[in-house]
DNA sequence: CTATTAATTAGACGAAGTCTATTTACGTAT
DNA sequence: ATACGTAAATAGACTTCGTCTAATTAATAG
């Protein structure tokens, strides 16, 4: 989690951070994996299937299976930020989010720019997965 | 936003609150503000409905329009933590959310028991609507 | 090669929310 | 009160995002 990935170009790297992350690395998962690795960024599944589906298919069950797959082996993040549809964020270092409602862009700020010195004490049974902060704004 | 309301039992005690939000207070939309401010709460559109149509009927267009334009006028807090739906908070104190992924339950953290102590500059033309801060969790 | 399991697929389906065109209620002036 | 103009509510079609199912294809182990 607090591991720095690169971003891989190569179809090799690709399939070498797949396997880092267990996940077993098909034509389809590859493909996918190079779209949203290429840089990191935040893309909603059908902007994923969009992509793509510019050269050849992937339906459109694999993309939100694999997208799903990604997210619980830990190699992107699922940010829920607009009501209408989950962003998957490919940047794997830890970090918070600037959402401007208005438009519905999605930035990133920079873990050492916020700062939560206080946190509520849970029961042991309790596991936390992530503490997300998100900025609400909007320009004048 | 910082101001502590009531919870209105009574017909009247909703209408002044409508009015204090400069609301229209129409038959629906009293019924509606009735029921979600009946305790301080987390509830979605579809459940809001369904409490709304035991007795008469609010059509859904008018329970979606009112819950958001209670939102906007800052009478309820859009929650947005379950990519599946939004809830409406009816608890006007500031505050933070506990999700328990697993399950979808919602749950307020009080904000003395969550400190932020450093937040990002902004530019000037950039306002902030809220700072959301979310911890996901789940039990063993 | 064969058996077993994992992954992919098309397309039907579902849920949440939006939109449109019409009707109803409401406020104000007469 | 009545008439007029605007705001609100309505039914139901529609859209979008996402899930599910049942069948096919690919991968892997023996």
């Amino acid at each position: 989690m607090d591991e720095k990935a690169e971003f891989p170009k190569s179809r090799a790297e690709v399939v070498s951070l797949l396997k880092e992350y267990d996940i077993t690395p098909t034509h389809q998962r590859i493909k996918i994996g190079h779209v949203i690795f290429s840089q990191p960024q935040h893309m909603s599944a059908e902007q994923v299937l969009a992509a793509v589906n510019q050269s050849d298919e992937v339906s459109k069950a694999t993309v939100y299976n694999t997208l799903g797959l990604f997210a619980k082996q830990g190699l992107v993040r699922e940010v829920i930020v607009d009501p209408s549809k989950v962003f998957y964020d490919s940047n794997l270092s830890k970090h918070h989010h600037l959402y401007y409602s208005d438009t519905g862009e999605l930035e990133d700020i920079a873990s050492e720019h916020v700062k939560i010195s206080k946190l509520p004490e849970l029961p042991s049974d309790i596991q936390i997965e992530d503490v997300d902060v998100i900025i609400r704004v909007h320009r004048n």
